[in-house]
DNA sequence: TAATAATATGATGATTTGGTAAAGGGGGCG
DNA sequence: CGCCCCCTTTACCAAATCATCATATTATTA
């Protein structure tokens, strides 16, 4: 099953995209404006965005500029049929292709087949692990905040990574020193203290609310929820 | 250069669209008829065919079906504007796009760009590997900028390769070394380091912004982002 | 509220890791 | 054969991270 991300800010229209692929075996995930664009993409995996041009905020071309920073998840834009010049910029902005409205069921359908046929990507064997809004990325060894992002070093992200997949779960410092590093070497656990600081510094800084989520059990350890 | 053939049965319509595409770089072989166009694709290197569907003797789909008999080389049909339904039967007999009539030399040129652009397999069998305003030859082993060009050494090829292939996936040193070269001979991974070093120096040099694309990614490797 | 225990914070030194330069080996080519 | 270029390795230095400790702050409990 594949997923499409629907990004336009009219309902009516994502509604009606949604009931065209669906039926062809579409996971569909509706959303409105490009930042929840990126922010969608950004913590799950979706195989082929549908980018309405006209939107107000964030125009399509800006969003397909801001997603060819992280993604070359394939794109195809929507757009009015008069805009000669919206197709020109939209592909020379790194669209794949380029549907006009009106559209109907048939040829949107066979252009999303089409491009997810030249595409093939490879997503195998890719893990994700997210929390509501967090989502870290294991390939990049960052974590994604909405349209944040942070990149963690190799201790900062083993920690995070133990919490995250467990949420709730309380872990002493112990734990988390075995969980990620250290089955030989032994280090004190207090060195977890300084990691957690500097996580929680470093994410405070970007921006990050981590101090809803990352929290201190007092006399156990630490954990996330 | 890349070649294009362009089907058709008049020979005003294929005078027209060679005058369009020829002034982007574009060469261009003009044949009337489904036979003859697909003798030229078996005989000649084609990049891409542009294919009218009004035709007479066989149509554009008999044609675009006999051709994806022999070959996936990318396909654009040409139609009437009201032909929908044509054009969902030809995007699902292995077009790859397709324009309507008339059209203006802007959409066409951004069509057969686009759509060479994510073939991510020519006639030849090369790849095309691209990321935003870069882009490698992978006949000539250089990297694009732009209108800029560095010509590459065969193992900062092949490293610039596995990491622009994959954005935002961090390899490590020994990933980076088993996806290009030595599969069974022993080299240490710092050399990875020297070549990263070599790649950097080199395209400073020539003016790309290297800096803001290839990252280091403390502790773990190397990543394209 | 005071005493106590645990964590947060700040500072610092140690350690790991990456950047850089330099040199040697080896193959291709004139 | 000799030159040149690429690849690889090594060594040294700089930078980032990691670990530790001392001190400040906060939470808990009597």
């Amino acid at each position: 099953m594949q997923t499409i991300l629907l990004v336009d800010d009219e309902q009516r229209m994502l509604d009606l995209v949604a009931l065209f692929l669906e039926p062809h075996g579409y996971q569909c995930i509706k959303v409105t404006g490009g930042k929840k664009a990126i922010e969608t993409l950004k913590k799950s995996k979706i195989d082929l965005v549908l980018l309405d041009v006209m939107m107000p905020e964030m125009d399509g071309w800006e969003v397909c500029e801001a997603i060819r920073e992280f993604s070359n998840v394939p794109i195809i834009l929507l757009t009015a049929r008069s805009d000669k010049f919206d197709l020109v910029k939209g592909l020379n902005t790194g669209a794949d292709d380029y549907v006009t409205k009106p559209f109907d069921e048939g040829e949107l359908v066979a252009r999303v087949n089409a491009l997810l046929r030249r595409v093939t990507q490879d997503t195998s064997g890719k893990e994700q692990i997210q929390y509501q809004d967090f989502s870290l990325n294991t390939e990049a060894y960052a974590l994604n905040y909405k349209d944040l992002t942070a990149q963690l070093t190799l201790k900062e992200f083993l920690i995070i990574k133990a919490l995250i997949s467990r949420p709730a779960k309380t872990f002493t410092r112990e734990e988390l020193i075995e969980s990620g590093w250290a089955f030989d070497t032994y280090t004190d656990v207090r060195t977890v203290d300084s990691h957690i600081r500097n996580l929680r510094e470093k994410l405070r800084n970007a921006g990050f609310p981590i101090d809803e989520f990352l929290k201190t059990v007092w006399g156990i350890g630490y954990k996330w929820s």
